[in-house]
DNA sequence: GATTTATGGTATCAATGAAGGATATTGCGA
DNA sequence: TCGCAATATCCTTCATTGATACCATAAATC
């Protein structure tokens, strides 16, 4: 590991200089520079972030924190995807991004702490529950924080449109002549909140009421929950002639169980699902579904997070919202 | 952030006896020793780790390094679940995981350097080019690394066991009766060989040999390639009874071809998939898959990781192989 | 008096930043 | 045109960041 020091000795300067010549500083000569950078860049060195975080308080590590309910952690797709973009976009503005756990050498601490202890420059926070006390504190803390999905007052925070999604969807089940319809949605949360209130007062604008009994909940990705209130809906005495799922897992397993009992879905029964998973463009039929923006969701959010932290006075706290699109799949029919 | 300084001021001591109370010194009085334990614990201290790595050349950072054909990242459903048990086990043991990757402050460099840029203790590389220049220079360096299916001499490797995995499933599906066994197998890779090779082998251990035409190639997780080679083989002028793909979510676009020209997957054809994927249990029929233990995968590559970091010495090299299980699901029929 | 035990002092890790000093350059009046 | 001060330029020295390691030293014990 070659350091300043070496570049020092080797150009017959002091560190001081180096470390001006490097940080692209004003008051050193251009020759000596050049000559510095040059020698610098033949010897292979690159500095040491760990010296330069003790004393300039920045690391260029981004933390990231996730939890569901299921604690799938990053086998959970719609994150994954999320992740996926973040880190891309967080690598181009020179970030590295780091996982926020709980504990600091097998010592259980706080999500604070922890990014305290490894000097993150900002948070991601993708959560069910942000209403834990360890988030709280977080949120609560002078960190750079930005969160998806879920809005808090002085934070940053980037939002999927669930609403416009929810409204997309439900239009184009009701303009397939649909009327009948049931939501099967996920477990209480603001997204679960913003799409079903959406879902009804879309349904109201085309003056629809839909029975009580529609509506229906089975936690996110679960599949067995999806199957079982499909099983509940078909054996109501009027049944829906088009479910809606949470998502798009959620919804294959309610194909699978529409199957069995005998009905083609897409003709005899209608289904849709949310996100645009991958699993929804390779089932059959395929899924129609609203695909999240999640490239989008993951780069804005790195992008957002870095602005903050570079330019804390200047950027402006906001929720940004991101929309989906309608992904036509063959899993809703037309009906008269 | 309170500091080993303030904890001295605090307990009338000097740093250095602060420092060794808190990592578990022996020569330290017993009473001062826990006085400035209980203090620090009540002044909310932990450690800055960019000091400590600054010392101690240990940062308890473990580098990940992944890359696919398709440049899928964190979205590959494989990797994804290794990663995460991974990242648990690593977690447990008192290390925090980072990506490694190109760049360091928006300038090009090679993982190594990045390596050394952040001070990763550790490297695990799991990837499909292992011949990369930039990959090279990493399994030769001085690095710790561990490799996940692919072995170099002098490195420690995790390999799911992909001959007796590939056995087991050949096996299976002759003792259900079928002869015409066709494999669709993703592109050239020591996993591809190595599963190529059992599946002959098996066959001729049961004195079967198949038609050169009933052995083709599609990407990993290409779907449209494995329709493609589906298509194939079924405009053969006897086709296979039976066809293996790549990895289940292939298998799954297969069924979906097989579907579409009016075959029953699990009665007039038979499918079989591998990995053991989420969506393997949620299509209908279930596909017959080989369930790798991609927890078993992670948990051990990061502990045996660790344990390369911690006792170099007395740490084997070895390749670790780990089994999969045949998960049958209902996508191989029975005949006679 | 030798040895053990407990504690402090100081250098060090690699980098940054503030302050200062040695030249060179410029300004401006005589 | 010269002289002297003022200024600019370029670089160095030294302190600092938080923690650890080595050596020194004082007190206690045998």
């Amino acid at each position: 590991m070659v350091s300043m020091k070496d570049i020092a000795r080797e150009c017959g300067v002091s560190v001081a200089t180096v470390s001006k010549a490097l940080n692209h500083y004003s008051d050193i000569g251009k020759e000596t520079r050049d000559r510095i950078i040059r020698i610098a860049d033949e010897m292979g060195y690159f500095p040491n972030s760990s010296a330069r975080a003790l004393k300039t308080k920045r690391t260029y590590h981004l933390g990231v924190l996730f939890m569901d309910e299921a604690n799938s952690g990053l086998t959970h797709h719609f994150f994954a995807r999320i992740l996926e973009s973040f880190k891309v976009a967080a690598e181009k503005e020179g970030y590295d991004i780091t996982f926020v756990g709980s504990s600091i050498s097998k010592r259980k601490t706080s999500y604070l702490e922890h990014c305290r202890y490894r000097g993150v420059d900002g948070v991601m926070i993708a959560n069910i529950d942000f209403y834990d006390a360890h988030i709280q504190e977080l949120i609560m803390s002078d960190l750079p924080v930005i969160t998806i999905d879920h809005v808090f007052d002085n934070r940053i925070s980037v939002v999927s449109d669930n609403v416009g999604g929810m409204r997309a969807l439900t239009e184009y089940v009701l303009s397939k002549g649909h009327r009948r319809i049931a939501y099967i949605h996920g477990l209480d949360s603001s997204v679960t909140r913003a799409r079903l209130s959406s879902f009804y007062s879309t349904l109201s604008a085309h003056g629809i009421r839909i029975p009580e009994a529609y509506e229906r909940t089975a936690a996110y990705l679960d599949v067995n929950a999806a199957a079982e209130q499909t099983d509940a809906l078909l054996s109501l005495e009027q049944p829906p002639t088009c479910i809606l799922y949470p998502d798009d897992i959620c919804c294959l397993g309610g194909i699978n169980r529409l199957r069995a009992k005998g009905l083609r879905v897409g003709e005899d029964i209608s289904v849709a699902g949310y996100d645009g998973d991958m699993v929804a463009h390779i089932t059959d039929p395929q899924i129609t579904t609203i695909a999240q923006d999640t490239t989008s969701i993951g780069q804005t959010c790195a992008r957002k997070l870095i602005d903050l932290i570079e330019n804390p006075k200047s950027t402006i706290i906001e929720q940004i919202l991101i929309r989906g699109t309608l992904e036509e799949g063959a899993s809703v029919a037309a009906i008269d």
